[in-house]
RNA sequence: UGGUCUAUGGUGUAACUGGCAACACGUCUGGUUUUGGUCCAGAAGAGUCUAGGUUCGAGCCCUAGUAGACCAACCA
C-alpha cells in the first residue's frame, strides 16, 4: 500500500479500502474531465491535483477527457488552452479522450434502452416538461408520451438523429420515476436536438447526449475506477449509478465520489463572471495577471511547484471552505525564495549623492545572486557617485525603530559602502529631490577590513543613476475589496472591484537585467518577486510584481500609528488579546447557546469590539453572510464601534441592519432592532 | 416547506476498528542575518455547533435540535 506516513484524505481512504477488499491495484484509473468552454482557473487545479496526484501516488494512469457534449458552448481554442495549462503544471495524462468519441456507442445503448422500455421520446416543449417535473416537495406528473410504443420511440429517435426535426421538437428521456424525491431521477433528459456544428464531429450529429447520460458511460468505456468530482454533483450519483446499471456487463465498474470545491477569498471563480471581466475590459484578457486563471497565474510569475504545493496544503474534504489568498502567496514565496536570483531595482526613486566619492568614477562590485543557493554564483554591479534609492528608505528624522537612512545616521548600501546622511535639497514644494551623504571608503563589502565588518542598523538597495535601465513595473493588488465578492446575493460582484488593482510605474534596475527572457523570475531585493511580462521587448522591459516579500515592518508601523493606545492598555492587562478575531470566534458559537451563556458571550464581543476598527468590521460583512452567529456578532460589534467613534452608520452598515431586520432568526432581529432604534434608521 | 450532504483554534486539514485533539498558514516573542526576506528557537490560540444518550472512556456511535451548502437548465 502506501509507505508514506502522511495522513490520508477521505478519497485515499476509500481507495485503500477498495484495495484491501480485493481490487487489483493495476485496475486503478482516474480522469480529469473539463468541459472545453473556458479557461482553467485556480479552482480547477484542485481537481487536477487530486486526480493526477492520485495517479502519481498509485502509479495509475489518468485520462484527460474533454466533456464536449454541448457544441453551443465549446471550442477548440479552449481544448488547446486546457492542454497547455495542464502540461505547464507538469502533469502527464495517459489518454487524451473526448466524450464525443463515444457518441455512436451512446446512441446504440439508447436504442437498447428504448427497446427495454427504459427510455422514450418526449415531444413536449421544455416549459411543459418543467411544469410536470413537480417541486422538491411535490411529485411530478408523467408525460403524455411516456407510454409510447417501442416501435414509435425507435422511429422517432432515428428520425431525430437524421435531422428531420427542429431543435426542441423532441427529446429522449429515461423512464425512471416522476415521484422520486431526487429531482434528477424524474425522467431525466438523455438527448436533445442541437443543429450546431461540433468542434470535433462537425455536422455528423444533430442530437447530443446530456451530461448525466454521458459521464458515467464514458467512465465505464475508459475503465475508470474512481470518478472524482465536486460536491454539487452529489445528487447526480443516484442517476450515474442508474444509467450504469442499464449498460454495465462486465469489467471495471466506476465509482463516483465527491469532494468540496476550492474557494479563494477575495476571488471569483465562476466562468461566467470571469468572462464578464474580460468582455467589459476590466482586465486585459483571460491571462491578465490579476485573474485567477492558470494562464494568468503563469504570467504573473506563479510557478507550477508553488501551485501544486498550494493544492496539496489545502487538502481534500467534504465541507465547504474558503481558503485565504495569503496561503497561495506563501506558497509562491517559499518556492521563489529558493529559485529566484536576487537583483537590485528601485521603484520609487530619490537621488542620493555621495559628496566625497570621485566624480565620474565607476566601480564594479561583487553581488551574491542567491544566498539560498551557492551554486547561483556572483555578478558585478556598477557603483558611482550618483545613485537612486527608494524614497521610503529615507526620513529626515525618525524614531529609533526606523532602521533606514536619516540625517546623521549610518546605513549600508547593499554590496557596497557604509554611508552617512548629511543634508537634503528640496524643491519649492518642500519635496526632497536630492539627499547628500558621505561614504566610508574603507567599508567596502567583502574587502575584509575592520570597517567592512561594522554592523549598522540597516541595509539599503540602490542603483547607479548612470548605469540604471528603465523598465515598466506593473504592480497588482487584489481585484476585489470584499472577502467573498461572490457571496452577497443582493449585491453585484462588480461593486466590489478594487479601483487600484493595477499600478504602473517606472522603475530603475541594475544593468544586469538588460538581457532577460520572457517569464524569467527575480527577487528585487527588499521589495518582492517580479517576472518579465511577455509584453517586454528588448529596450522596453516590462516587469510584473508576482508578490511582495513578507513585510513585518510595514505591519508594525500601521499598528503603531493607528492604535497607540492599544499597546499601553495591553501592557497593563497582560497577554489577553481582544479584537476582530475574538468577535468572530465568539459570534460563531452564539446561536446554539442557552441564554445565560449567551449573555457572557455578548459581553465578550462588546469588550472585543472596543479594539476593532471600522474597516475590519466592514471586512467581516463578507464572512458574516454565512453564519447567523457571526451576523449577530457583527451587529453587536457595530454598535460598540459606532458608539466608540461617535459615528452614524454608513450606507453599507444601514443596509446590513435592514437586512437583519428581515431575517428569520429572532436573536438576529433583536440586535438589529436595538440598532435601528438607536440610530432611527 | 421535501431530499441529500456538512459542522474540529482566525483559516485549511488530521486524529486508524472509541484511548492525552495534531500539522500547515496566519498571529506574537526571542536569536542569526550586508534583504525589517530567509533560517533557527519558542509562545498564544480549539476542548471538537447545542442538548441528551450509549460506554470505564466519545471529536468519532445513537437521538433530537441549530446552522450552512446543494437539488426543480433541452448546461457541465
Amino acid at each position: 500500500m502506501i509507505e508514506e506516513k502522511k495522513s490520508l484524505n477521505f478519497i485515499e481512504h476509500i481507495i485503500e479500502e477498495d484495495l484491501s477488499n480485493g481490487m487489483d491495484k493495476d485496475n486503478l484509473r482516474f480522469r480529469f474531465p473539463p468541459e472545453p468552454n473556458g479557461y482553467l482557473h485556480i479552482g480547477h487545479t484542485k481537481a487536477i491535483g487530486i486526480s493526477f496526484g492520485l495517479g502519481l501516488r498509485y502509479n495509475a494512469p489518468v485520462n484527460l477527457r474533454f466533456d464536449d457534449t454541448n457544441p453551443a458552448k465549446e471550442e477548440q481554442e479552449y481544448v488547446d488552452a486546457i492542454k497547455e495549462d495542464i502540461s505547464w503544471l507538469g502533469y502527464k495524462w495517459d489518454k487524451e479522450c473526448y466524450s464525443s468519441d463515444y457518441f455512436q456507442q451512446l446512441y446504440d445503448w439508447t436504442v437498447q434502452l428504448i427497446k427495454d422500455g427504459k427510455a422514450y421520446v418526449d415531444s413536449q416543449t421544455s416549459e411543459e416538461i418543467a411544469e410536470q417535473k413537480g417541486t422538491t416537495t411535490e411529485p411530478g406528473k408523467n408525460s403524455p408520451h411516456r407510454d409510447r410504443s417501442v416501435a414509435e420511440n425507435l422511429d422517432l429517435f432515428e428520425r431525430m438523429k437524421n435531422g428531420e426535426f427542429d431543435e426542441g421538437a423532441h427529446v429522449v428521456r429515461a423512464k425512471i420515476d416522476m415521484a422520486d424525491p431526487n429531482m434528477l431521477m424524474r425522467d431525466p433528459l438523455m438527448y436533445r436536438i442541437l443543429k450546431k456544428s461540433h468542434h470535433r464531429t462537425g455536422d455528423e450529429w444533430c442530437i447530443y447526449p446530456m451530461y448525466d447520460w454521458t459521464h458515467g458511460e464514458s467512465d465505464y468505456i475508459e475503465s475508470i475506477s474512481h470518478s472524482l468530482c465536486s460536491l454539487e454533483f452529489k445528487p447526480h450519483r443516484k442517476l450515474y449509478d442508474w444509467f450504469l446499471d442499464q449498460v454495465y456487463t462486465d469489467g471495471m465498474r466506476p465509482k463516483q465520489r465527491e469532494f468540496a470545491r476550492l474557494n479563494l477569498s477575495y476571488t471569483i471563480m465562476s466562468k461566467r463572471k470571469l468572462l464578464k471581466l474580460v468582455e467589459e475590459g476590466i482586465v486585459s484578457g483571460w491571462d491578465d495577471p490579476r485573474m485567477p486563471t492558470i494562464s494568468a497565474l503563469r504570467r504573473r510569475g506563479y510557478t507550477p511547484d508553488s501551485i501544486k504545493k498550494f493544492v496539496e496544503t489545502v487538502g481534500v474534504a467534504r465541507r465547504e471552505n474558503v481558503i485565504d489568498v495569503s496561503l497561495l502567496e506563501f506558497c509562491v514565496r517559499e518556492d521563489l525564495n529558493k529559485k529566484a536570483p536576487r537583483v537590485m531595482g528601485v521603484i520609487d526613486p530619490v537621488k542620493l549623492i555621495i559628496t566625497n566619492y570621485p566624480e565620474g568614477e565607476t566601480e564594479w562590485l561583487e553581488a551574491e545572486n542567491n544566498p539560498e543557493d551557492e551554486s547561483a554564483g556572483y555578478r558585478q554591479v556598477p557603483f558611482s557617485k550618483e545613485l537612486y534609492i527608494e524614497k521610503e528608505d529615507f526620513k529626515e528624522e525618525a524614531n529609533r525603530k526606523f532602521f533606514r537612512l536619516t540625517l546623521g545616521k549610518e546605513v549600508r548600501l547593499k554590496n557596497a559602502y557604509i554611508i552617512k546622511g548629511e543634508s537634503v535639497i528640496k524643491n519649492e514644494n518642500g519635496d526632497i529631490i536630492e539627499i547628500h551623504c558621505t561614504y566610508d571608503p574603507k567599508s567596502k563589502s567583502g574587502s575584509g577590513t575592520e570597517e567592512s565588518k561594522r554592523n549598522v542598523k540597516g541595509t539599503l538597495h540602490w542603483v547607479s543613476v548612470n548605469h540604471a535601465i528603465e523598465a515598466e513595473i506593473r504592480m497588482y493588488d487584489r481585484l476585489f475589496m470584499h472577502e467573498s465578492p461572490d457571496g452577497g446575493k443582493d449585491k453585484d460582484f462588480m461593486e466590489y472591484l478594487n479601483p487600484d488593482s493595477l499600478k504602473i510605474t517606472k522603475g530603475y534596475l541594475e544593468p544586469s537585467l538588460s538581457d532577460v527572457k520572457h517569464l524569467e523570475q527575480f527577487q528585487f531585493q527588499r521589495i518582492g518577486y517580479f517576472n518579465v511580462d511577455p509584453d517586454s521587448k528588448s529596450g522596453a522591459l516590462v516587469f510584473n510584481k508576482t508578490v511582495g516579500l513578507k513585510d513585518t515592518w510595514a505591519k508594525q508601523e500601521i499598528k503603531e500609528t493607528e492604535a497607540p493606545k492599544k499597546q499601553a492598555v495591553q501592557s497593563h492587562e497582560g497577554p489577553k488579546k481582544l479584537g476582530i478575531d475574538e468577535v468572530k470566534r465568539a459570534g460563531k458559537k452564539y446561536t446554539n447557546l442557552p441564554e445565560d451563556k449567551r449573555l457572557n458571550l455578548k459581553a465578550t464581543i462588546q469588550e472585543a469590539a472596543k479594539e476593532v476598527r471600522l474597516e475590519e468590521l466592514e471586512d467581516l460583512y463578507g464572512t458574516a453572510t454565512k453564519k447567523v452567529g457571526t451576523r449577530i456578532a457583527v451587529l453587536i460589534a457595530l454598535a460598540v464601534v459606532l458608539e466608540k467613534n461617535g459615528l452614524e452608520p454608513n450606507k453599507d452598515a444601514k443596509e446590513y441592519i435592514l437586512k437583519a431586520l428581515d431575517d428569520d432568526n429572532e436573536l438576529l432581529k433583536e440586535e438589529a432592532i436595538i440598532l435601528k432604534d438607536k440610530y432611527s434608521i
